[in-house]
DNA sequence: TATCAGTGAAAGTCAAAGATAGTCAAACCG
DNA sequence: CGGTTTGACTATCTTTGACTTTCACTGATA
């Protein structure tokens, strides 16, 4: 089979992800080490370490920048995996709180935790005729508070 | 990783913390140990030093001037308050990240909710054009359900 | 003695430059 | 056509330096 860049630089980091559980890349070191594009890393990370696949990216900016990239150990859970599913499209409170409490049943979040995603989901966290992230954000936030406050 | 200057500069001012609840720098000292211009103390203080981490800066300028990094000192209940009254306004997600990790830090959270709460007020989660309620939650959801499954 | 102006030694501000990474769409190729 | 490659443009974080502000000290003066 002829291998194409993106291949190559897909069983690379797979490789690098043997020892550990993550791994930390500059993307123009690669690019660089691949001959490719920056954005080529980008290509690769968006088509093959998605979180279907059992992966998570983080980055940051700037200097000493980088990208971080996870394999997650709990992929393999068939209720996440259904869960996350049901997550691609829009979801009633209602039906939000039973994914929740599902969560809660089979122990994969405890009670505490329970509470505030449901305070963190609850349609008074999530009030938005057509306003921005920092208004939702911060509505959210309250609601974790007060979550808090309560003790639980 | 790579840790840039700052970040260095951040953990000896945090470390200088472990012992007493504040210390005194002379800006120009630090600059000259970091081989930094001064000003860059600056930036370490205004970005991670704020308040919503629950630092305080102090300063006197002139000769004998100092920089004063007091660690608040309160109860967990004030705390709670203070957080909750700067979640009355807008908040970036930067504000945001803060103030979760000065919960974390008082051990009001711990870790794993911290990411959980995290991920909740993420941009990612928050896209929001013009949309709805259930279209955030899912975002919101799928966010944490992703964070479940890295394992934290 | 009380006060005031000058001086030098801090710290503060702000914007430009530098260093990364992200996005998106066009071009390419099988 | 669908996946890959490329590059122009954008976003974010860090580093640097020129310029400003404030303060303690000191010496001159009324």
């Amino acid at each position: 089979m002829n291998k194409s860049i993106s291949d190559l630089i897909e069983e690379f980091i797979i490789s690098s992800l043997d020892d550990d559980d993550f791994i930390e890349l500059s993307r123009n070191d690669l690019a660089k080490f691949f001959a490719c594009v920056p954005s080529q890393i980008n290509y690769v990370l968006n088509t093959r370490f998605t979180p279907n696949r059992g992966f998570v990216i983080e980055s940051q900016r700037g200097g000493s920048g980088y990208i971080k990239v996870t394999r997650m150990q709990n992929n393999n859970d068939n209720y996440l995996k259904n869960a996350l599913e049901i997550c691609s499209e829009p979801i009633t409170a209602t039906a939000g709180n039973q994914i929740v409490e599902h969560l809660m049943s089979r122990k994969i979040i405890n009670e505490r935790e329970a509470q505030l995603i449901k305070r963190a989901i609850s349609p008074k966290a999530l009030t938005s005729p057509i306003n921005m992230a920092n208004n939702l954000r911060s509505n959210i936030l309250a609601e974790i508070i007060i979550e808090l406050m309560k003790g639980g």
